[in-house]
DNA sequence: CTGAAAGCGCTAACAG
DNA sequence: CTGTTAGCGCTTTCAG
């Protein structure tokens, strides 16, 4: 027996009216029992719910929000959709998010402070929330957008911005002892891009373990984070006479490895590399890569959990402000011993 | 001199009846001003205009929505964003969607034909089209869900449903004249998952260049497309004694590269590898992977072309239903001649 | 516990 | 060319 009016009579998508009618009570009373199952009789709630399965009632979500503000969308800001170390973030807000009845916006800043400035302003009232994963943005007008719209950070530490930080600094000291137990002193951290908040961490915990072991690193770049910019990297390498280099990130320590195939550079005999993040390839390239392993999925998960406490009005705003995430080193291919010759 | 009220009077978001009282004119007025910019006064649209930047004017989607029935969002499915696959098609996707305005909604169907019908049931309301970057749906679901919400496909043909078609299986055969002429005769083709399309039209394809060599191919699998079905695969393939292998997708290749590695069979002296797509890592794995080359970008980019053209009710409906994008073969170093021995 | 009524901000006829 | 008038579907007071 085939039912004929699945979309309401005129073929148009059932409202809560339709629904209202068809069990004899007022539209307010559908939307209650729909949304605060609590405040509606058991009974008439029963029958409500059986009416709108049955005429398959889809809530419009436009029009919820026009009333309510809320939007249900949250927006994850990546400055490069191509950066493999952003799957694992996607897949991390991913599972939250829809687990929660969100949708998922995603959005490129391309690298750019002012387009992720722009679009989150001018998204701010179809946005729950965002959460941004590596913003360019400056820490005053970080803080300044925080005021308009909910945001969550990842990887980035600003007053007053909830943030998920990966801890690799504290993974830059393993990777340090693992290079100096193996016999390098003369050590490189190659610089990913200037304005990242990371990159500067990095360094300044790559220049603490140097220190503590009276030693000096030398610094190279910036480069834009990208395999793209693995040969200049690598070339600049080649000229400082270091035997090992701590690379800002996975993608350009990958870049850097193919350079030196190319230049028939033997890796870890001549050159040993550590990278950061531990990202997709970082375990198949050639050799596979020494890297600190990041919990990048889980980012992705805590950032989003962050973010929806904080839009529960119920729980207390006593929610932690940052959570630190450990990150530990894994030994591959790409570091070895120093050559004693 | 500070510019107090950039968010009205009151602090809460500026409307177009700000608008229209700051102008003089009607809310209506303003709304043509702002989207019909032919059918207004240029004098009275110039002074809209500029009050509308002047109060920091930013529309609100949902409302716009709510009467208008656009929602400016485009929803992308793909059945796992982890799949690099996808970093290409949204990369294209994205650039062309944030070209025209519109708003790209992420969607992961975790490969299940279920859930991807679900979603786009209950979003449909809330989108104005959506872009399927690999469907597990049955062609009658897909093609019903047609009707409910303009679709286009990318590696998908249904009757009825535009779509971007990568030409792999032209590419098989490119694939297949490589390994011959290198000396292969016992070839294999790898399986990917059961129910997806791109599989079969790659079996079918490499059957079709068997047949025209008087050669029959092996098949092995179905196996789940992703690196850790990449054990299972290649076992099985050594266990059938080809010297030479197609395989489904670049992952699953990738995966096998590694199980060969691990279990000392040499690539390609021993096993010729082929994979198909081009993802991100086919160049940096080792040995690096010879494959069909996708237009993976362009693929997401005409997919948005296409919908935003069926969404524009000026253009005729004329437009094509399917677009081929041919793809090359790229040798690298999983393949060579087969042995003398 | 439930109904009536008032919008949310915008667009889309329809008059003028 | 522009103003008036209705809503879009839903939530949310406010009474009862």
């Amino acid at each position: 027996m085939p039912r004929a009016h699945q979309f309401g009579s005129a073929d148009r998508p059932v409202t809560i009216n339709d629904i209202a009618a068809a069990c004899g009570v007022a539209a307010s009373t559908v939307s209650r029992a729909l949304n605060n199952p609590g405040r509606v009789n058991p009974a008439t709630r029963e029958r409500i719910e059986a009416a709108a399965r049955e005429l398959r009632y889809v809530p419009n979500s436009q029009a919820r929000a026009l009333s309510s503000g809320r939007t249900g969308a949250i927006a994850v800001l990546v400055s490069d959709v191509t950066n493999p170390f952003y799957f694992g973030v996607l897949r991390g807000t991913q599972q939250q998010l829809k687990a929660a009845g969100y949708a998922q916006l995603l959005i490129d800043t391309e690298d750019s402070g002012e387009l992720e400035a722009e679009l989150l302003h001018k998204m701010r009232r179809s946005l729950d929330g965002a959460i941004l994963a590596a913003s360019r943005l400056p820490d005053k007008a970080l803080a300044k957008l925080a005021e308009e719209i909910p945001l969550v950070t990842i990887n980035r530490n600003v007053r007053g911005v909830p943030s998920t930080i990966i801890d690799t600094p504290a993974g830059i000291h393993q990777a340090a002892e693992h290079l100096i137990s193996l016999g390098h002193r003369r050590i490189a951290y190659v610089s990913g891009p200037e304005r990242s908040w990371p990159n500067e961490a990095r360094w300044r915990a790559a220049q603490d373990v140097a220190a503590r072991h009276r030693l000096t690193f030398t610094r190279v770049g910036p480069f834009p984070s990208g395999r793209g910019s693995g040969p200049a990297a690598a070339d600049a390498l080649l000229n400082t006479g270091v035997t090992a280099c701590i690379v800002f990130n996975d993608l350009l320590a990958i870049g850097i490895l193919q350079r030196l195939r190319e230049r028939r550079v033997r890796v870890p005999e001549e050159l040993s590399v550590v990278g950061c993040d531990d990202i997709f390839g970082a375990d198949f390239c050639h050799p596979p890569l020494t890297t600190l392993t990041a919990p990048i999925e889980q980012a992705g998960r805590v950032a989003v959990s962050m973010l929806l406490s904080r839009l529960d009005r119920t729980t207390a705003p006593t929610a932690r402000q940052s959570v630190m995430l450990p990150v530990h080193l894994t030994v591959r291919g790409s570091t070895g011993p120093i050559l004693s010759s």
